[in-house]
DNA sequence: CCATCTTTGTGCACGCGTTCACAAAGACAT
DNA sequence: ATGTCTTTGTGAACGCGTGCACAAAGATGG
């Protein structure tokens, strides 16, 4: 799971609740979805169980952001797309700079789901020089120099790292200088940024290792003693 | 954000609570370092500084798995990697199958962290026959006809997904009924498995949603109204 | 052996998030 | 209009996670 910032108080950002507005975009997809089916209306039921969700929770969230369903019938599918969209500020455009276009940045680049929803991609960064020029997904690789201009010129304030973890720091120190104020982190550190820019991080084995962990559990639970402590592999 | 699946009681697995469980990785991977640069002890307020967490918070977490620290002194780093490591069950090894060879795919295989801590990638599989047989991070692609057999013959638990959304569910049914307990899904879908599997996302576009929320608050706070409600756009 | 100093381990309080359960609202039929 | 039926919106209770603050533990020096 990638988790937001560490230091603040659990903003309840405009009374909107942190865990709410973390499953506002699960809801506009399975709306979304419904949407191009030509639903017109959805009870909260049945949105639920489509986004995964108790139906309770559901409601809730949507009463944060105001009375928008119709008791006896249900939710209005377009108005309530129109709504999360706008309260999520997808009905704007949002330029994005993606740095470090390896692997993972490459494949960053030529995902789909970013066009899709507001997400533009403004540039394509690298500090290989061998890559400058070079075509990722329909747009040339830029170097890491221009990075501020690029910034300025297209009023970037979210950009996504996919460097190596050692560089990390340092590209989201350059990024926050040149006016960045959202990051989302591919590379496994932890980065320290100041106040008012938000961090998010996407990291590969952390999921792993909490999968394994409960994997481990599930093998242990039925065979083994109950309490697995080994005596004293190494003395404290 | 990854989270866990929705459908369970927040179990607190033998005592550990799934917040600490999620934190573990983090400790390790500061631990880790530490260790790779011989420091013999941490105390906690040094390694809740290179975790990005609270010092108290970090104390409590270690002290569900024991009191292996020494006070006044500190934690003793070997022996605390191998007490998260045992912990988290990385001192076996995981094999893993990665479904969906495409971009992200490919660029999953290649990713070094994989292999560093337990996890062997035992099978890249793929539906387009094109690709069977292609080498990939050194590994040839298997056709998915093959999924069956390799995670039996394997023992594969922990399956990863990064097919299209469309076959998301397809191919986790077949993973579990092949007898993966565990899956990692990179396909934007609310993925529905039987109890006993565990699911975790990793969900890109959602994750730049909730920085846009973010990102679009910090703009409105000190220009427009405090209270930035559109009077009525579209008729409930 | 005692004093001092550092750092752990945890009791406690508080706030957030989740879920149940139900009254109120509205649609729809008669 | 009135009654019935469906579904929303939310009050209330509860549990989990967080962080403060401090007593206890142990190291270290004299
Ligand atoms: N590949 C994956 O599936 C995967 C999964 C999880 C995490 N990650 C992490 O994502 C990051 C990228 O992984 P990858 O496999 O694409 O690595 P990669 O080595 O293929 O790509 C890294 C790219 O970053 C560029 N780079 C290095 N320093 C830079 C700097 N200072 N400024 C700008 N660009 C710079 C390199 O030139 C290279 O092109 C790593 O931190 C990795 O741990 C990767
Ligand atoms: N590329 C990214 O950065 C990125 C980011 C976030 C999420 N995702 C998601 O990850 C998934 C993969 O993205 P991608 O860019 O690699 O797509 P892609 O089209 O490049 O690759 C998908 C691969 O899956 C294979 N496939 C299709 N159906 C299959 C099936 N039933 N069984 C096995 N294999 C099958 C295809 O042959 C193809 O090789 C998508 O769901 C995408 O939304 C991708």
């Amino acid at each position: 799971m990638a988790t937001g910032r560490s230091h603040r108080p659990a903003t309840r950002s405009r009374g909107i609740p942190e865990a709410t507005v973390a499953r506002l975009p699960l809801y506009l997809r399975a709306l979304t979805a419904l949407s191009e089916r030509s639903v017109p209306t959805v009870s909260s039921e049945e949105l639920a169980a489509a986004a995964g969700v108790n139906s309770a929770k559901l409601r809730k969230d949507f009463s944060y952001l105001g009375s928008y369903g119709t008791r006896g019938v249900g939710y209005d599918v377009e108005y309530l797309v129109y709504q999360i969209s706008r309260e999520l500020g997808l009905t704007q455009d949002w330029p994005v700079v993606i740095v470090g276009i390896g692997n993972l940045g490459a494949a960053l680049a030529n995902y789909g789901g970013f066009a899709s929803r507001g997400f533009r991609v403004a540039a394509l960064l690298d500090a290989d020089p061998a890559l400058a020029g070079r075509l990722v997904a329909g747009l040339p690789v830029r170097h890491i120099d221009e990075l501020e201009s690029i910034v300025a010129d297209n009023q970037v304030s979210i950009g996504v790292i996919a460097t190596p973890a050692g560089a990390a720091q340092e590209v989201t120190d350059r990024l926050v200088a040149a006016g960045v104020t959202s990051i989302l982190n591919f590379a496994p550190t932890v980065l320290t940024v100041p106040d008012g820019v938000d961090v998010r991080k996407v990291d590969l084995s952390i999921e792993l290792q909490i999968l394994a962990f409960h994997e481990q559990r599930k093998a242990g639970e039925d065979r083994q003693d109950p309490d697995g402590d080994v005596p004293a592999v190494m003395p404290a």
